[in-house]
DNA sequence: GTCAGGAGGGCAC
DNA sequence: TTCAGACGAATTCGG
DNA sequence: CCGAATTCGTCTGAAGTGCCCTCCTGAC
C-alpha cells in the first residue's frame, strides 16, 4: 500500500502541473472547423477501405513491416492484403491453399506438448488443494454420523484423484476409441456416446448390466448407505443418481454437492466430460430434491434472478475481500496480496478458510440456504446496506466447508470461471432430462437410455437440446422452464413455455467478419442484406396486448441486449410509440438500435453521447439526449412469434404494419448487395454517416430465421477496423502492468500504454491493453518486461492511473483500436482537444511488438490529437457538438 | 444532521 | 466490446 | 474405403473505456 502511495504522489504532481499549464492554454484546440483537412485518419482510413476492397490481394504474406515514415499513425495503404484472397469458394476447400498461418508453423507434436501442459496444469491445481482439516471431518460427521470418513487420509485421497478423470487428448483419444471398438462388439446398448474417460469406456464395456436401477428408485438409503459429501464424484463412470448422491430422497441439496460437482468441471477441459458430470448432479437432484433444481442452475450459471428483474448482489472483490479478512483474522493487504499471488479470491478465501478452526462449527450449509442467502444480500439496500451485506457474507463463509468457500466466493464475486456457461448448463440439462426424465409423475426411470442405441441416445439429447435450449432463448426465465421441465417433460415445454411480449428473448448478434470475401463465401448460393450498423444501444421493445384490440401502450417495455429492463430509462421512446404502430397491430416486439441524435442537425451522434443519458426513472422532461430509434427486425407480431420467418419476411411484415416519423423512428438503412463492389460502397456511405459499418444478414431460407437456439451469432458484421489495414494502430510505449487473474495469474494481464508528447518530453498515459496477445506472446512479453520494473514512475510519465508494476519505457507496441474517445481517464493529448480531458482508445488490442522502434518514435499526442478529430462521427457532430458542451 | 465528493459496482459498448 | 485457446464435429486427404 | 489430418464453428474466459447509480466518508 505504501509503496502504491509513494508511486502516486509523484506522478500526481506531474499531473497537477501538467493540468495547470493546459489550463492556461485558450480553448483554441477545443473544437474544429468542419472545414479542416486532417493527414490523419479519416483520409487515409477511407482511402484504406477503397484499396481494400479493390485490390484482391494475392496470398496471405507475413506481415509487411511499415515504413517508418508513417511513424506508426495510420497503416493505410501498405495494406498486407487479406487473409482470403476474394475468393468465393467456401473457406473449407481453401485448406491447402493457405499454408502460412502461425498454427500451421507450428508443427502437431508442439501443438500436443502445448495442450499436455495446460492440462497438467489444470489437473494439478484442483488436485493441490487437499485442505481436508480435522475440523471439516467433524462436520462431515455432524451430518452423517455413521460414515464418518476415517480421519484425514481417505478424504484426501479423494480429492486428489477425483479430477484425473481425463488424460491428455492424444492418449485420450486412442483409448477411446480402442475402448469404442470393443464397445462395437459388447451387448451393452448404453450411452456410450458421451462417455470419454478410459476408465468409463472400460467399465461400460464389460457389459454388466445394472439390475437394480428401477428398484432403488423406490427404496430409501439409510444415512449409513449415503455417499459422504466430501467425497460425491458426479463424475464418476456408471453414476446412480441415487446410490451415488450424497443426500437422502426429500432432503435439502448440500451445498457441498454443487461444490464437489463444480470442482470436477473446474478440474476438466472436456466440454463433453463437463456437461456429463454437471448432468450426473443434475440427475441426482430430479430423482432426489426436484425443487432444489432452479437454485442449482441459478447458482451453476452464477444467477440470482431473470435479469430484468435486477436483481444485483452489489458486492464484489474489494468488499469480499474485507469479509474474508475479517472472519479469518487477517489483514486486508495479507489478503490482497494473496489475491495478487494467486490471481484469485476464491482459492484465497478457501486456503484462509481450511487453515481456520472453529470451536462451534456452524451447521453445513445447504444449496437452499445458500441461494436464498444470496438472494437476501442482493435485497439488502439502503443506509448501512454494505456491512450488513459483509456479515450476511461472513456467516456463510464460516460454514464452508471444503471448496465451499471458493465457490461461495467467486459466486460473490459474479464468475465462477470454471468453463462452465449457459450453453453447457442448458446441455447437461438435456443430457440430465434424457436420462432421468421428469414428468407429471415426477421421476419413474433413472436410466431411460436402456435399450437405446448410443446413436438413439446421442439423437435424442440432440432433440431434447434444441427444444430446450430454443424454449429458452424465446422465454429466458429458468423458473418458467424447469418449472414446466418439471411439471410437464420435454415434450410439454413448447406448449407451456412460449415466446409472449413482456419477457425479453435472447437477441440474434453478429459475428465479425474480417474481410468481404467471408461475406460471400458464408452466404455463397443464398440471398443477403446489407444493413448500416448503427453505434448505440440495442433496444427490444415489447408492446403487449390489451384487453380490445388495441396495443396495451402502458404495459410496453424496452429491453437491453442483455435482457435488463430499461423501460424507465427511455420513457420518451415509449410516448412515442403510436406513432410508430399502424392500426392493424395489436402486440408485437420489435428489434432495434436507440441511437443518440442531434434532431436540429439531423445528425447521429456518437455512443459517448448516448452513454450520458439518465438510466433509471428517467423523466422526459429532463431528458437532454435525444434518441433516433432504428427498428430493424420483428419478432413478434399480433399474437403470433415470427421468428420461425425468414428475415425477407419479416423485413416485409414490419415495412407493412409499422410507419417511420423522421428523427425518431426509422427502419435500418438497408440495401440488397449482390457484389462486392455493392458492399464496398454501401460500407463507405455507412461509416460517412456515423455508423460503424454494416451487418450482413441472410434474407431467405433457413439461415434467415430468428433461431438463437441453432445459432447465436447468425450474422456478419463488418467494421473498419476489423478491416486488415484499415482502422487506425498506433505506435505507443509500455509504461506500466498489471498483475494477471485467473488463467493470466503469475503473468502480466495487462499493460498501461502512453504516447510521447514532443512539446513537453513527457509519455502520457493514453489506455490500458489486455487482448490480442496469444498466450506464448504473453508469456514472452512478461519475460522480456519483468527486468524493466521501477520502484516509482520516471518524473516525465503522467498518468491518471497507478499500473501494479510501473516499468521503464523501452517496450515499443502497435496497438488497433476502433475509435479514439475523449477521456476522463487517461492524459493522453490533454489540453489538445479539450481543456481537461486526455484521450483514449475504444477497444485497444495488441498487435504485435515493434522492436525496430525506440519510445522516441512513438505516435506523439499531437498525432492522437489529429486522429481523434478526424474521426467522421467527430466531424459530423462537431457542430451538435456546440449544443452538447457538457459532454465535450 | 446535511451535503458533496469519492469509491465501488454494474452495465452499455 | 476484442481476442485467443480448447473442443468437437465435419470435411478432406492419403495410403 | 477407412483412419488421419485439417478446418471451422462454438463456447469460454481473459482483457478494454466510460458512464450512471448507490453507498460511504468526512467536513461543516
Amino acid at each position: 500500500m505504501n509503496t502504491i502511495l509513494k508511486l502516486l504522489v509523484p506522478c500526481r504532481l506531474a499531473l497537477q502541473v501538467q493540468q495547470r499549464a493546459t489550463r492556461l492554454l485558450p480553448g483554441l484546440l477545443h473544437r474544429v472547423p468542419p472545414n479542416l483537412t486532417y493527414v490523419g485518419t479519416r483520409t487515409m482510413a477511407q482511402r484504406s477501405i477503397t484499396s481494400f476492397f479493390k485490390a484482391t490481394p494475392p496470398k496471405p504474406v507475413v506481415k509487411e513491416e511499415k515504413s517508418d515514415q508513417d511513424n506508426g499513425i495510420v497503416n493505410g495503404d501498405n495494406s498486407p492484403g487479406s487473409p482470403e484472397n476474394g475468393k468465393t469458394k467456401r473457406p473449407r476447400l481453401e485448406s491447402s491453399d493457405s499454408d502460412l498461418s502461425p498454427k500451421k508453423q507450428q508443427s502437431p507434436a508442439d501443438s500436443k506438448h502445448k495442450k499436455k501442459r495446460v492440462k497438467r496444469q489444470r489437473i494439478e491445481s484442483s488436485g493441490s488443494e487437499a485442505e481436508v482439516s480435522l475440523e471439516k471431518d467433524v462436520l462431515v460427521a455432524n451430518i452423517m454420523p455413521d460414515t464418518s470418513p476415517s480421519p484425514d487420509k481417505p478424504q484426501i485421497k479423494v480429492e486428489k484423484q477425483s479430477p484425473k478423470t481425463y488424460q491428455s487428448p492424444k492418449s485420450k483419444k486412442k483409448k477411446i476409441l480402442t475402448e469404442l471398438n470393443n464397445i462395437k462388439k459388447s451387448p451393452s446398448p448404453k450411452k456410450i456416446k458421451k462417455e470419454t474417460s478410459k476408465e468409463e469406456a472400460k467399465r461400460k464395456s464389460t457389459g454388466k448390466e445394472d439390475k437394480s436401477d428401477e428398484k432403488s428408485n423406490e427404496e430409501t438409503l439409510s444415512p449409513e448407505q449415503l455417499v459422504p459429501e466430501a467425497e460425491y464424484e458426479p463424475s464418476k463412470a456408471r453414476y446412480h443418481p441415487v446410490r451415488d448422491a450424497c443426500w437422502a430422497r426429500g432432503r435439502p441439496v448440500p451445498y457441498l454437492a454443487l461444490a464437489r460437482t463444480l470442482e470436477l468441471v473446474e478440474a476438466t477441459s472436456a466440454r463433453l466430460k463437463i456437461v456429463d458430470t454437471l448432468a450426473n448432479y443434475l440427475r441426482s437432484v430430479l430423482a432426489l430434491t426436484p425443487e432444489d433444481l432452479l437454485a442449482s442452475v441459478y447458482l451453476c450459471l452464477n444467477q440470482l434472478a431473470p435479469a430484468y428483474e435486477g436483481l444485483e448482489l452489489g458486492v464484489a472483490e474489494s468488499y469480499l475481500m474485507k469479509a474474508v479478512a475479517g472472519s479469518t483474522g487477517r489483514t486486508l493487504a495479507q489478503v490482497r496480496a494473496g489475491v495478487a499471488r494467486e490471481g484469485d479470491l476464491g482459492r484465497v478465501a478457501e486456503a484462509a478458510r481450511a487453515a481456520q478452526r472453529t470451536m462451534f462449527p456452524a451447521p453445513p450449509l445447504t444449496l437452499r440456504g445458500v441461494f436464498a442467502a444470496l438472494q437476501d444480500i442482493a435485497r439488502t439496500t439502503g443506509q448501512a446496506s454494505m456491512s450488513k451485506k459483509i456479515s450476511k457474507i461472513q456467516t456463510l463463509y464460516v460454514a464452508c466447508r471444503h471448496s465451499e468457500a471458493r465457490y461461495l466466493i467467486r459466486s460473490l464475486e459474479g464468475k465462477l470461471r470454471i468453463g462452465l456457461a449457459e450453453q453447457s448448463v442448458l446441455q447437461a440439462l438435456a443430457v440430465a432430462v434424457t436420462l432421468t426424465p421428469p414428468g407429471p409423475g415426477g421421476v419413474t426411470q433413472l436410466d431411460a437410455s436402456k435399450g437405446m442405441s448410443p446413436e438413439q441416445f446421442k439423437a435424442r439429447v440432440d432433440a431434447n437440446a434444441l427444444t430446450i435450449k430454443s424454449t429458452y432463448c424465446q422465454c429466458p426465465h429458468y423458473g418458467r422452464l424447469l418449472g414446466a421441465l418439471l411439471d410437464h417433460g420435454v415434450a410439454g415445454l413448447p406448449q407451456h413455455v412460449r415466446l409472449q411480449p413482456g419477457i425479453p428473448l435472447k437477441p440474434m448478434l453478429a459475428h465479425p467478419s474480417k474481410n468481404v470475401s467471408h461475406i460471400f463465401d458464408r452466404f455463397e448460393h443464398e440471398q443477403f442484406t446489407c444493413e448500416w450498423k448503427y453505434d448505440g444501444e440495442r433496444a427490444q421493445i415489447h408492446v403487449p396486448a390489451g384487453p380490445g384490440a388495441a396495443p396495451d401502450l402502458l404495459r410496453a417495455a424496452v429491453f437491453s441486449r442483455n435482457q435488463e429492463n430499461n423501460t424507465s430509462k427511455y420513457p420518451d421512446i415509449l410516448r412515442r410509440l403510436p406513432a410508430l404502430l399502424k392500426g392493424s397491430v395489436t402486440s408485437c416486439v420489435l428489434d432495434c438500435e436507440a441511437v443518440a441524435y442531434d434532431t436540429e442537425n439531423k445528425q447521429i451522434l456518437p455512443f459517448q453521447v448516448l452513454s450520458t443519458r439518465k438510466r433509471k426513472e428517467a423523466r422526459e422532461e429532463d431528458i437532454r439526449v435525444q434518441v433516433c430509434v432504428y427498428v430493424f427486425d420483428l419478432l413478434y407480431l399480433n399474437g403470433d412469434s415470427t421468428v420461425h420467418r425468414p428475415l425477407a419476411e419479416r423485413r416485409e411484415l414490419l415495412r407493412e404494419h409499422f410507419q417511420e416519423t423522421p428523427g425518431e423512428w426509422q427502419f435500418a438503412t438497408s440495401r440488397d448487395c449482390t457484389s462486392v463492389e455493392e458492399v464496398q460502397q454501401f460500407m463507405e456511405e455507412a461509416v460517412k454517416n456515423s455508423c460503424e459499418g454494416l451487418m450482413v444478414k441472410a434474407l431467405s431460407g433457413d439461415q434467415a430465421r430468428y433461431d438463437i437456439a441453432r445459432r447465436s451469432h447468425n450474422w456478419l458484421k463488418l467494421k473498419k477496423d476489423y478491416l486488415e489495414g484499415v482502422g487506425d494502430t498506433l505506435d505507443l510505449v509500455v509504461i506500466g502492468a498489471y498483475l494477471g487473474r485467473g488463467k493470466r495469474a503469475g503473468l502480466y494481464g495487462g499493460f498501461l500504454l502512453a504516447c510521447r508528447d514532443a512539446d513537453s518530453e513527457q509519455f502520457q498515459a493514453l489506455c490500458k491493453i489486455g487482448t490480442g496477445f496469444s498466450d506464448d506472446a504473453l508469456r514472452s512479453l512478461t519475460d522480456e518486461l519483468r527486468p524493466l520494473a521501477l520502484d516509482a514512475p520516471r518524473p516525465y510519465y503522467v498518468s491518471g492511473a497507478a499500473p501494479d508494476v510501473w516499468l521503464d519505457a523501452a517496450a515499443v507496441w502497435e496497438v488497433r483500436a476502433a475509435d479514439l474517445s475523449l477521456s476522463p481517464a487517461h492524459r493522453a493529448a490533454i489540453g489538445r482537444v479539450a481543456p481537461d480531458k486526455g484521450i483514449s482508445l475504444r477497444f485497444p488490442r495488441f498487435v504485435r511488438a515493434r522492436p525496430d522502434k525506440k519510445p522516441e518514435q512513438a505516435t506523439t499526442a499531437a498525432q492522437v490529437a489529429d486522429m481523434y478529430l478526424a474521426q467522421d462521427q467527430v466531424r459530423n457532430s462537431a457542430v451538435a457538438v456546440n449544443n452538447y458542451d457538457d459532454f465535450y
